[in-house]
DNA sequence: CTCAAAGTTGACGTTGATTCACTTTTGTCT
DNA sequence: AGACAAAAGTGAATCAACGTCAACTTTGAG
C-alpha cells in the first residue's frame, strides 16, 4: 500500500468504469484541495506552507507537485471552483429574471445562499487581526465578473437600465456584496436571505429602502420618543 | 560611511534638534517602506521577498529586522499609514456633515480622493492576472471601519438615519468603495470626483439616481426612441 | 504472468529567512 | 578634545521550506 487517500468517487462517469488509477488521481487532487482549505482556515494563507497542505493528506511531498506547481495555484484552484459554481446559479437567474432589479436581487440571493453553502471554503480571508485576506483575480473569476457587467451592458442596451458605467457598477454589486459576504459568515446565525435583502435594497433603492431591524439602538440619554 | 540612506529629514518637532540617531532611524524606516511600496508594486506581494525589499535599501539584510519583524509587518505598517492618513480626513467630513447623506458623501470623496493622491501605495493590490491580491485587517483598519460604523450607529440614535443594520451597511460602503477603487486607480485617467459621484448616488438613491455616462452604448437593432 | 507507463516517494541541492557575535557610529560626560 | 557605553548596522552562519529527480511501486494491457 502505497498512498491515495481512498475515500469516495468510485463514481462512474456515462458508463466508464473508471480505472484505479483516474480514481487515484481524481481522490488525490481532491484531497490536497480539502486540505488546503482546511489549513488556510487554520494558519492563514501567508502561514501555509506546501508542506504544511501535503502532510494533512499522509502523500509525499514530491507528489503535491503532480498536482499542482505552488501553493498560490492551489489557491487559485480553490478559488475557480467556487466560480466555477456560482457562475450557473448566476446565468440562471439572468435567464428567468425580466428585469433588472429582477436580476440584482435574485443574483444577490443565490450569491449569499451558495456562500452560506459552501462556507468553509471563504473562511481562507478569515478575520483574525494582522492577518493578511487574500483574494485571487483568476481568470474564473474575471470571467465571472465580465458577466455580470455582461449582463448590465445588455441591459442597458435594451433600455431596462439607463447607462450608467458599467464597470463601476459592477464592481459596486460585487464589492458590496463580498464585503457583507465575509461578515455575514462571520456571524453565529448566518442568514443569506436576510443578507440579500440588504444589498438587494441598497442597490436598488438607495439606503431609504433598507429593512429596519427589530430593535432600535438604546436611546442614550433620554431624548425625545421620536417617530 | 557605514550606511544610512540619506535623504530628507532634518526636520525638528517643537524645537527638539533631532539627532543623527534618530534621523537616521526615521530614514532608515522611511527607506524601507518605500522600497517595499516599490517591489510589491513590481513583484506583487506574494512574490517579494524581505532581500528584495532591503537590497533596494542599500541596507544590510539584518538591519531589516531592526525595523520589522517581517514582510508582513512591512505590509501592515503600510496598511496602518495609509489608513491613518484617512482617518482625520473622515473625521473632519463627519464634523462638517449635518445629515447622514452628507457624510457619506463627504467622506466617499474624502476617500476617492485621497486613493488618487497616494495610488503608489495601493498599487499592491495589482490587476495582473492570476496575482494574490492582498489586504490586511490591521488594527489601525479595524478601528478605522468601526468609526465609519460608530457615525451610523449615532445617526440612528439620533434619528437621522433609521435602523438598519449597521454592520451590513458599513461593509457595503467600504466594499463598494474599495473595490471601486481598484477600478479608479486602473483607468487611464483617473477621476475621483466622478467615482465618488457614482458611489454616493447608488448608496444614497439606489441605481435610479446614479450619473448617466455621455454616449449611450450603440442601440444594437435599430428600437424605438424609448425614454 | 510480464512489462512498460504512470504515479509515488523522500533524500538532496537551493534559496531565502532569521539570528547573532562583532564592528561602527553616536551621544554624553569629563 | 578624549574616552566610554549604548545604539544601530553588518553579514556570515544556521535553519526551514522549496522544488527536483532517480529509484521504487502500482496499474493496466497483452
Amino acid at each position: 500500500m502505497t498512498t491515495s487517500v481512498e475515500e469516495a468517487v468510485t463514481e462512474r462517469a456515462e458508463g466508464k468504469p473508471l480505472g484505479k488509477r483516474e480514481r487515484t488521481k481524481i481522490n488525490n487532487r481532491e484531497a490536497i484541495l480539502q486540505a488546503a482549505r482546511d489549513v488556510f482556515a487554520d494558519l492563514g494563507y501567508g502561514a501555509t506552507t506546501v508542506r504544511d497542505i501535503i502532510r494533512r493528506t499522509g502523500l509525499a511531498s514530491g507528489t503535491f507537485y503532480n498536482y499542482f506547481r505552488s501553493k498560490e495555484e492551489v489557491f487559485e484552484a480553490l478559488m475557480d471552483e467556487g466560480m466555477r459554481r456560482i457562475r450557473p446559479r448566476l446565468r440562471a437567474e439572468r435567464i428567468r429574471s425580466r428585469t433588472f432589479e429582477d436580476f440584482i436581487r435574485n443574483a444577490l440571493h443565490a450569491y449569499f445562499e451558495y456562500l452560506a453553502s459552501d462556507r468553509e471554503t471563504f473562511e481562507v480571508m478569515r478575520r483574525n487581526p494582522n492577518t493578511v485576506r487574500v483574494r485571487m483575480e483568476t481568470a474564473e473569476m474575471i470571467a465571472g465578473f465580465e458577466e455580470i457587467r455582461e449582463y448590465m451592458e445588455e441591459d442597458i442596451r435594451n433600455g431596462t437600465l439607463p447607462p450608467v458605467d458599467s464597470e463601476y457598477l459592477m464592481a459596486s454589486v460585487v464589492g458590496l456584496a463580498m464585503e457583507m459576504g465575509d461578515r455575514m459568515i462571520a456571524r453565529d446565525n448566518v442568514d443569506p436571505a436576510a443578507a440579500a435583502e440588504f444589498a438587494t435594497a441598497l442597490v436598488l433603492g438607495g439606503f431609504h429602502n433598507l429593512p429596519v431591524t427589530g430593535k432600535a439602538p438604546a436611546a442614550p440619554g433620554g431624548e425625545e420618543g421620536g417617530e
